[in-house]
DNA sequence: TTGCGTGCAAAGGTTTTGCATGGCA
DNA sequence: TGCCATGCAAAACCTTTGCACGCAA
């Protein structure tokens, strides 16, 4: 099945040029619309979703969600860090609601024992680690 | 910060004793909203919403989201399976939306590194792994 | 010229909230 | 009796859809 001709447009451009500025980094859509509307480009919100679940589609970018009431965060994919060893993976604090970044090589790893001995593979930009982050386990004391 | 009185009301007796009959599956509200309807019991939206998030604060009840658009899904966690020993953690296949129960003793070595490393503290049975499971990804060849 | 992209507004669906009433302790 | 729980409806919120028009190729 072939999938239909995609054109190039103005505001594809400017959509990708923001997101990669920001390399790393967990935007909304509303947030995308604001940084437009901040700069005097105003951008529909039925635009943004679409192109960015175009791009999600393309694999320029990544959605997840931390959960049910929260909207989705979109995150760009530089092209050079698609490289196993940079990828980041997230931590969600349950009590501050902070989203830590984490790199760790153990991951990697222990995925693969998953895949190995259990035949699940996981994906690492979907899964999200609930817990408690450091700062609020020293508040708990 | 003295949490409030909880009360034991009839509604949430028969919400637990639902969630009872089916351990280790996963409803949506409106899912149990319908059983109860099907059965002959008006529970109001609100209160299936305000019950199942007490139980999740409780530890009862493990609350996890699929993405944004999908409704969040609730699961009981059986009294007896809340040693560490016998934890089973969650994989959710993207493709066929099957939740399969892993039991594998390198999870609680990986969530003590991650602890021990970075400092965070997961919470196993809050998380949920995403990805392939091994027959979807037989059907992808 | 063809057909994809866009804007706007409306619709769709899930979850939360306000308030009066009912029920547990 | 004092709170907490509930029902109902409305509100809030994110995301998708329909349609007419604009624009890329």
């Amino acid at each position: 099945m072939e999938s239909r001709a995609k054109y190039r447009t103005k505001h594809r451009d400017d959509l990708l040029s923001f997101l990669r500025t920001i390399p790393g980094q967990h935007v909304t859509a509303s947030d995308v619309q604001a940084y437009f509307k901040n700069n005097g480009k105003n951008i529909g919100t039925a635009t943004i979703y679409r192109q960015l679940d175009r791009m999600v589609d393309e694999g320029l970018v990544t959605k997840f969600t931390i959960d049910s009431t929260s909207p989705a965060c979109y995150q760009y994919l530089e092209p050079e860090t698609h490289c196993q060893d940079d990828i980041c993976y997230h931590c969600k604090c349950e009590e501050c609601g902070r989203v830590i970044h984490l790199h760790c090589h153990e991951i990697p790893e222990f995925h693969k024992h998953i895949l190995e001995h259990h035949g699940f593979e996981v994906n690492s930009m979907r899964t999200v680690y609930y817990g408690i982050c450091s700062d609020c386990a020293k508040k708990r004391g």
